[in-house]
RNA sequence: GCCUCUGUAGCUCAGUUGGUAGAGCAGGGGACUGAAAAUCCCCGUGUCAUUGGUUCGAUUCCGAUCGGAGGCA
């Protein structure tokens, strides 16, 4: 047994029970929750992005959750880092990091050990990448990074502009190619021993009726009222927070301006919701270790029953203690 | 009851001057290293309503039948 600290995800689709289940760990297992979600560190969100309740947020010490200015830039490298720390004090404390959330480039990352230098990103230089994007077309942008990097350029489709400025980006200002970071990360060393818990539904048409009604939920709950707040906010500020680009909020926003009727606006935003949990299905499909929990069939106590069981038997062959 | 229009992919429709068909949306698959709830890539066989006829050949033309929409008295 090596000292790394011991970690227990649960990651998964939208919808699929994560909060309940972590919930069910940490209660069962002496834990604590670091959430892994790249919209719920927001304040001022808590229903469209689904945070825990208050009640849930009293039963088990939660980090990162709802604690950022909806102006603060937040990007995987804060996560990683605050992460990090979060979950070495939880394990200080003789207590079981338990981490949940749905956004899988987080949870690969910060459990895979990804790292992230300073000042490989600069906001100005970005700008005038895009503003090039925009006014000489983005395949102007390509054939820099195919000049600067081949190795990345050969990965990148031309067409995916985010993707093409962020390696450009990294190329100039670290004086290296962009494919070297990421070879790096490839032989890079997880500093946790961590069990990777994936709940899913085999039949998809269950998800997807699970989305829908929590949709609906979720306008009981009050998220018109949220998101329009929201809206006003974001007319205001000059730059778009990144949370405008959230599910649950950008389909609400037409509405809003008297472009959509608001039936046309839910119907896109449950369908947004859809094919967000396809794309997560995808991602943690060929996550490495994942250890898929299947739903189908399955009550909540069910389902935590056999989580429970699937972890005390890692934490037993791992020699995790128990808190 | 009569007249006109209409019946093609899950939905909305295009099309074939007769050689068995294609778009949008929905859906499916995939990628992913500092915006990731973002961004990007790939995927279209369906008794062309049913049934007779004309034809070498009909989804396409003609008739009947059954749906749907509108009009007339």
């Amino acid at each position: 047994m090596d000292g790394k600290t011991p970690v227990v995800a649960v990651a998964g689709p939208t919808a699929t029970g994560k909060t309940r289940l972590g919930l069910g760990l940490a209660g069962k297992l002496g834990g604590e929750i670091v959430s892994c979600d790249s919209m719920q560190v927001y304040r001022g969100l808590p229903i469209g992005t689904a945070q825990p309740t208050p009640e849930e947020l009293a039963e088990a010490p939660h980090h990162l959750v709802g604690f950022l200015d909806v102006d603060e830039p937040f990007s995987v490298s804060d996560y990683v880092g605050l992460a990090g720390r979060a979950i070495g004090e939880i394990y200080a404390r003789g207590k079981l990091p338990v981490l949940v959330g749905g956004t899988g480039l987080y949870a690969r990352s910060l459990l895979r050990g990804f790292s992230f230098e300073e000042g490989a990103r600069d906001e100005a230089l970005r700008e005038k990448l895009f503003q090039e994007a925009d006014s000489q077309g983005p395949g102007a942008l390509y054939q820099r990074l195919l000049q600067a990097d081949p190795a990345a350029a050969k990965e990148i489709h031309p067409h995916n502009v985010k993707r093409v400025l962020r390696a450009l980006e990294y190329c100039i200002l670290s004086g290296e190619p962009f494919s070297a970071q990421a070879a790096r990360c490839a032989k890079a060393q997880s500093p946790y021993r961590f069990l990777l818990l994936c709940p899913v539904y085999q039949d998809r048409r269950l998800l997807y009726g699970r989305i829908d009604k929590r949709v609906d939920a979720m306008l009981e709950e009050g998220l018109l009222d949220e998101a329009e707040r929201f809206f006003r906010h974001c007319q205001r500020a000059g730059t778009p927070p990144t949370a405008a680009q959230a599910i649950g909020y950008k389909e609400l926003f037409p509405y809003f301006q008297g472009e959509k009727p608001l039936e046309e606006a839910v119907d896109s935003l449950k369908r947004e919701s859809r094919r967000y949990a396809k794309r997560q299905m995808t991602w943690f499909k060929r996550e490495e270790g994942a250890r898929f929990l299947y739903l189908d069939g399955k009550g909540p106590e069910e389902a935590l029953d056999e989580a429970v069981g699937i972890v005390e038997e890692w934490m037993e062959a791992e020699g995790v203690a128990r808190a």
